[in-house]
DNA sequence: AAAGTTAATTATGAATTCATTATTCAGTCA
DNA sequence: TGACTGAATAATGAATTCATAATTAACTTT
């Protein structure tokens, strides 16, 4: 008798801290919004001790912020904390390509190349919903294909405070050309193993982004 | 009447969050000890739920590791942390040595250099404690000068649990030497503001630092 | 009516309590 | 003797309670 997956079941705060971190990725929980607490406990049917301990944790992640004495608020997403995060973002990519180049298996590769098509079925269908979601298979996996599990946790975060912005500036058409084109690169690079380039593209690919965002974000933004 | 800075009383749970890590990186709640949450409690002099707070925030830091039902573990140092921790803080010093570069002003670099050269005085002497100390500030001074807040709190993180490895294995005096070495070429690429070298330098620097430790570590860690 | 003051209400931080799961240990039987 | 069983104990997860700080509402006072 092997029973080597134990029994999994997580804990409540285990749960919450997945749950809220979602409806703050998601936007359902909106910046600068308080995170009343008695309320989402009836909402969810928990305690407030499970939920606090998950709110301390989203806190340790910069998704909420606390007040001492005065609660939790959904941190907002400001100009300088997407100027700050998208380098870090590209640094981790940058190793993630290096990384997976050495270490991803050919079925592997196949399966990006095959998210990667979906990608560009997206785009051509103009499907930015499909696009959004082919486009992060792909870089989720690439940062699997990495197989380090400290890049993949920080790499995780990061990449979730960052998605968040997708809802204060749309993608251009201009800059929804390009990445298609970068991603073109990126995959070429992959198939030649070409661990350096891969690495270098993912960096730039991540920078381009930051600044296509920064462009179409700058007008609304009190010039700080 | 400017009142900038707010009272500043920390809550509790964010100063047993700060000591109890403390403790573990400090290797006085050794690695795989199990954390008795009531006795913690009682010499610190809290209840158990700021405690338990705490202790889930240093989960998700990977300072402890949580098993439902049967509390909190200090997380083990193993070699394979190491080897997955050290290229990720190594691409995260090689972004603050660019930065870095291009952010720092005068007096912060003359700063270092007087870090720099306490740390040459502490390795005339093979003081290893002052060593360290001078080295941490280093460090700490160079990713303060990248001006990123994101990436100075992953990199404390990072940092944090890979200082814990330094009571696995002793600085060799070749590696010493090394360090020494890599460390007056650093302090000349910042002098000259070379940011890509500064970055290469401090990339290659840690990397080093790994391979010396895995050296030093390798017979006695179980072969995988 | 507007600004300021005080009382009532609400929300939060932390302690305590309760229920459940692990662990320990004595006892049983092969 | 040594492995198994089950009761007793201890530790943990979560709910509840309590004390205090913040917010709101009511009331003055001008």
């Amino acid at each position: 008798m092997n029973l080597t997956d134990s029994i999994n079941r997580p804990t409540l705060h285990e749960e919450l801290v997945e749950r809220l971190r979602n409806l703050v990725v998601e936007d359902v929980l909106k910046p600068g919004e308080k995170v009343p607490e008695k309320q989402l406990c009836d909402s969810l049917g928990v305690s407030r001790t499970p939920l606090r301990e998950a709110l301390k944790v989203l806190a340790s992640e910069g998704f909420v912020v606390l007040q001492a004495n005065r609660g939790a608020r959904v941190a907002s997403v400001t100009r300088e904390e997407l100027e700050n995060t998208f380098p870090v973002l590209a640094a981790l990519e940058q190793l993630a390509g290096e990384l997976a180049c050495q270490k991803m298996d050919v079925a592997e590769i196949q399966r990006i190349e095959s998210s990667h098509k979906d990608m560009l079925s997206a785009y051509e269908a103009r499907d930015r919903q499909a696009y959004f979601k082919a486009n992060q298979d792909i870089h989720q996996a690439l940062i699997k294909g990495a197989r380090n599990d400290i890049l993949e946790n920080h790499h995780k975060l990061l990449a979730a405070r960052v998605r968040r912005a997708r809802f204060l500036a749309n993608l251009s058409d201009e800059r929804w050309a390009q990445a298609i084109d970068e991603h073109e690169t990126m995959m070429e690079l992959l198939k030649a193993r070409d661990a350096d380039g891969l690495g270098k593209a993912m960096k730039l690919h991540m920078m381009n982004k930051l600044s296509a965002l920064v462009k179409a974000l700058k007008p609304e933004v009190t010039p700080r």
